[in-house]
DNA sequence: TTGTACGCGTTATCAA
DNA sequence: TTGATAACGCGTACAA
């Protein structure tokens, strides 16, 4: 292996001066800097990440901890993950991935360890038990989704009561006014809130349902919304697995979509083309979480690192709504 | 931060006495061992990574490469770099993730810097560009897939040629005569050979195309396959995103699946439940690949530091056919 | 503009 | 069974 003393005795100069020309945290003469960088060049020199992560307290390794078991699959989570790599590559940061079945163990393991400078947590729940190992350990952190109480994280999510009031927004602006909402059982409808504010101001009258991502679930589901509400002309959909089931219904109860029927996903973009009609969807810029987070953390540290106070920032992603084929004018004949 | 040496002077011993105790490299009498520990909890000490990866000459890490851009979103990819580390934890090492868009340089960085001890590489491709960085470098590495030259390296892989047996079996015990083979037209058909040899020898005819994993790429590719082949009773398909246009394509032409055509896929299990009828799959063990390449690495690991040379390993992973409703026999009638 | 020398926290060799 | 002590390779305060 070759070290910062060999290239330091080729060029005929001391190690640190080779320290300093790689670093640049010294003005070097131009003679030395060509002699220095000719050395490198010649043995074929590099800097021994171990050691340096050692002398300069930095291991310039972020942590990553996804919520994953081997045998789910959700895209967007790879997609994260990814972004985020891609993001901290470009600080000359590394990722290193921690899954979750480590739980707040894994936290403590790489943070107290010096492993990783910084934690990026994915998943973020309101009362999460990894929370309070970042503050005992006075770890520097940046969260994807909310916590309960933010003092000492930054923290990045989708702007989902945003995202509510833009569905809410386009139905009534197609003249729809009996709405149904589905979300996900064990997940919180983030975008309700927003959906139900703009609904109120726009005269929307709705009902709230949640429902497994299941045919029968939703089967079950629909069929009770329209025993209570006959009249529903649009549905807004929070549940990845509960999309494909409705259109099935909705074509099997004889409702035509977008013509008697329109339907609205709330999730990942991808969502659009994966479904006939192509979907109308609001969604959020999934790479943009990891890309923020990233810099939310790489803040953070460096501040730590001038011995000044991190400042805690809290950024909600604004969502755009893209119209596709599912939705419609209400009573919308086919023939504009 | 609490470090080997405080732990030592609390405890009243020498600081290599500390490291034998935690290492456990060394007898030590059990009135010193409980000293230690003492102090080991009393001060919560916990040791340091960095110091520990330069002093060994091991960071525990190895360096995961994924074939991943931000907007791909490959289920599989995931699902194998989450068994990855979850089998790595288990030996007790570390898994960094390099994106592939960092190229061959990616695999230089983390492997010349010592910042991970081995690499495993993912989606590899017969020429793939990464192998010559490694034997260059003489990097202990893993490959999941098959490499031209395996020489120097382990890699494990499905066995495709197997899965194209299955597929043949399967559908000559069901009396079919006519198959045709649909692949992706950018990945080898891997599965087709197998396919082939087996074919022959149970006197299947068939054909094989190529064909994108769109609509009108499958409505042309079955256009074609028809007008060929009118008698074509099955399809062996071994391209995701062709499935579903394929089966609505079926459906289009009047046929029922499986009375007038059987289907099987060629793929991750989920596919199965993801389309109605469920599917009938061919399918490899995608976890297991994960957890094999990092066993391969770490005997090469283990055997490089003792000075022994690592034994390459080129395992293959016995698929399963998952018998559903897509596949039945030839002719049927569906009143059995 | 450059060099010297110490420290980072462990591991491992050599003695005792 | 244990203790000194020299690496490990680099960063940086201090000196020149």
């Amino acid at each position: 292996m070759v070290t910062l003393a060999d290239v330091a005795k080729h060029a005929g100069v001391s190690s640190s001066t080779v320290s300093y020309v790689l670093s640049g945290k010294r003005t070097i003469s131009e003679e030395t800097r060509r002699r220095v960088e000719q050395a490198v060049a010649e043995l074929g020199y590099h800097p021994n990440a171990r050691a340096r992560a050692l002398a300069a307290r930095r291991s310039y390794i972020i942590a990553l901890v996804v919520p994953l078991r081997p045998e789910s699959h959700d895209p967007t989570t790879m997609e994260i993950a990814t972004s985020v790599t891609i993001a901290a590559r470009q600080y000359g940061y590394d990722v290193l991935l921690i899954t979750n079945d480590e739980g707040p163990e894994g936290v403590r393991r790489v943070a107290s360890s010096g492993l990783a400078d910084g934690v990026i947590l994915m998943d973020v729940e309101p009362d999460d038990q990894r929370i309070p190992v970042l503050r005992e350990l006075g770890t520097q952190a940046a969260l994807i989704g909310l916590p309960d109480e933010p003092g000492g994280l930054s923290s990045v999510d989708h702007d989902f009561a945003a995202a509510g009031g833009l569905c809410a927004d386009h139905l009534a602006d197609l003249g729809h006014r009996e709405v149904a909402f589905i979300s996900h059982p064990r997940h919180t409808a983030h975008a309700l809130g927003g959906f139900r504010d703009r609904a109120r101001r726009r005269g929307l009258r709705f009902v709230h349902r949640a429902s497994e991502g299941t045919y029968g679930g939703v089967a079950g589901t629909f069929a009770r919304i329209l025993a209570d509400r006959p009249d529903t002309t649009a549905f807004v959909v929070q549940n990845e697995g509960a999309i494909g089931p409705l259109l099935t219904l909705l074509r099997g109860s004889g409702r035509t979509v977008p013509e008697d029927a329109s339907v609205i996903a709330v999730g990942p973009g991808r969502l659009a083309d994966q479904h006939t009609p192509r979907l109308t969807v609001v969604s959020g810029p999934d790479q943009e979480l990891g890309r923020v987070a990233v810099e939310q953390l790489l803040r953070r540290l460096t501040a730590a690192a001038r011995g000044e106070q991190p400042v805690d920032e809290q950024v909600l992603l604004t969502p755009v709504l893209t119209v596709g084929e599912s939705t419609g004018p209400k009573g919308w004949d086919g023939k504009s």
